[in-house]
DNA sequence: CTTACGAGATGAACCGGTTAAGTTCAGGGG
DNA sequence: CCCCTGAACTTAACCGGTTCATCTCGTAAG
């Protein structure tokens, strides 16, 4: 049963009566090769099942056909209730698919986790890295840069160093449609919660709600998150505490907005009625929630999608590609406000 | 800056002054080597900035150190809200993770990515491969366990043909307590959403909930689901349809359970003092819908864990690792029922 | 003083492919 | 009839490591 001597190119070429050098190029399907010869070695592979093998074949053609998709949190933070990163892992998967390049999937949490990722890369055991999201000035997509490794990033990376290519979505024009809409909609007590200030998403969300509200002339108030729901509810109830006659949340995430709703039930006020609530990322849960949430859509599948056409076309090495993508925003509005 | 050049063993012997052997044997920590001669050769390595090549090293190992996780659903629908992959993985990661393995993940949805899959492990691109969740009878697992590469599965495979490995959790257990939960506080008409009848989850969660009413001499009422929210939400409005005066729904899903929540409310119906309802898995939301869900907790994380664990033994090759590990679930009580 | 021994380093044979250079041979032009 | 050409195949040199059989040399035993 367990077929351990897995048939060699040697073999197949041995039962075909051909060289190796054939056979190879009858596997690799080149055209310089008579049909008659083509159909034995064919022949050949099929009887003895023959795969080539991939150490072998990475060994002189110096590529691996697969690439590294690097998830920069600890592994148990990563997929705690946030579905960004999955979505990003569904676009990402989608479009290497279609160019039957496989994915490989690293957590880089930790500082060994780190060294391990620069290891995995240089050893050439993939042909490209790409980062979901960053935190703060993160030195990894540069140092592999700098190694001749293709490298791109979802999300501005912050550190400048070595310029590294980057998807990235409207982040201020979507929050800036939000508070618009708030401001619309007669609001002028606005509040926000914020994402960690370490990462771009957090800052410029945080900027934009900044921008539109000094454009209006209406004052601020902000109370730090990150990104989560239990953070969210904890942010609700200090901005309630140190202004209790806001009318508004611009929530940075839909995890950080459900705690918001949550927090305001809990302190007896009504959504949207007394408090309107915006969230930031449109996942299910904002279809769901109660009210159903008014949110910042952004297409987190197509930025995965982006990520791997933008890396495909770097180690297809053809063109230069755009050092940057943005992809647009839209405010979707629901009950919440 | 793009280093294209990287450094080889060859480079290290000649500015260490020793030979390749002897480099090879440093970076590999054998202790047969003078102390003298390691230091220089590690400064070699230092200053080189030399990193093994992969390929080169699997040539002749025949290992990658690489371990591939499958996802065997179209990639669509791997991530959509379902957070039982994240937490799949964010277990497998973690474990192999210590073991420094790296996690290579593979959506198989479509037929032509069963046989990238089955070409890919062949290739020799990873030491094992493991399975989250299976459909039906899906004939990769044994395929691959036949070509002698090692492989585990989560979730019992419905095909026994050559006997795969897995690990699941006690279904049937979980279900029983739900459902003599639901009849200890006085519950007589008991309905249940099902998952897919392709998938050993639907079939042994339905096979629990027919056994513990029939145990207990109740009738049963079922309507089919497929794990999500909005199948749900569905199968409760006919459920409601057909036998308005249930008391009980056991939903085998959360997002399911969560569904069901929706459309008892739709139809006026209060939870859970008209209807009762329980739920299969734990996920957050399970703690924020509205009741919180009462619900039958797995421990997906472990299971997780547990695939890896199992897969390193085998891997390993040390002794013969337990065919199947069977995890508890635990019934989780909240407002819901 | 010779011999045996073993620690420590080396040379070279792989691993299983790819591909540049070389060989063979049939057919066409001069 | 000879030479040239190009198609089709083979030979052999890599790719960059690992590892085993050898070799070297200092030291302890006889």
């Amino acid at each position: 049963m367990t077929t351990r001597e897995r048939p060699t190119l040697e073999a197949v070429a041995r039962r075909a009566g051909v060289s190796r050098a054939t056979v190879s190029r009858v596997v690799n399907g080149s055209t310089t090769v008579a049909a008659g010869i083509r159909d034995a070695v064919n022949r050949a592979v099929e009887e003895l099942g023959y795969v080539p093998n991939q150490a072998a074949r990475s060994l002189v053609t110096q590529r691996t056909d697969s690439i590294a998709l690097i998830l920069p949190e600890t592994t148990n933070r990563v997929f705690s209730d946030d579905l960004f990163f999955p979505a990003i892992i569904r676009g990402v998967g989608a479009e290497l698919e279609t160019a039957d390049k496989q994915l490989v999937l690293m957590m880089a949490g930790s500082e060994a986790g780190h060294h391990r990722v620069e290891r995995y890369a240089v050893a050439g055991h993939v042909d490209g890295v790409m980062f979901a999201s960053i935190h703060g000035a993160d030195p990894l997509p540069g140092a592999l840069a700098r190694r001749g490794i293709p490298v791109i990033c979802s999300g501005r990376p912050m550190t400048a160093e070595p310029p590294v290519p980057y998807v990235d979505v409207d982040h201020a024009g979507g929050v800036a449609a939000a508070v618009r809409h708030l401001i619309a909609t007669g609001r002028s007590r606005i509040a926000t919660i914020a994402g960690p200030p370490d990462m771009v998403a957090g800052i410029e969300r945080l900027a934009g709600y900044r921008d539109a509200l000094a454009e209006a002339g209406l004052p601020t108030l902000v109370a730090a998150g990150d990104f989560t729901r239990e953070s969210g509810i904890a942010a609700m109830r200090s901005l309630l505490a140190s202004d209790p006659s806001l009318d508004a949340v611009f929530a940075a995430s839909d995890l950080m907005a459900h705690g918001a709703l949550l927090a305001l039930r809990e302190a007896g006020r009504h959504v949207p009625s007394d408090v309107a609530v915006i969230g930031f990322d449109d996942f299910d849960i904002s279809r769901y929630s109660d009210p159903p949430l008014t949110t910042v859509r952004q297409p987190i599948d197509e930025i995965g999608r982006t990520l791997a056409r933008q890396m495909l076309l770097r180690i297809a090495g053809d063109t230069t590609p755009p050092d940057a993508v943005v992809l647009p925003t839209e405010l979707i509005v629901r009950d919440s406000a």
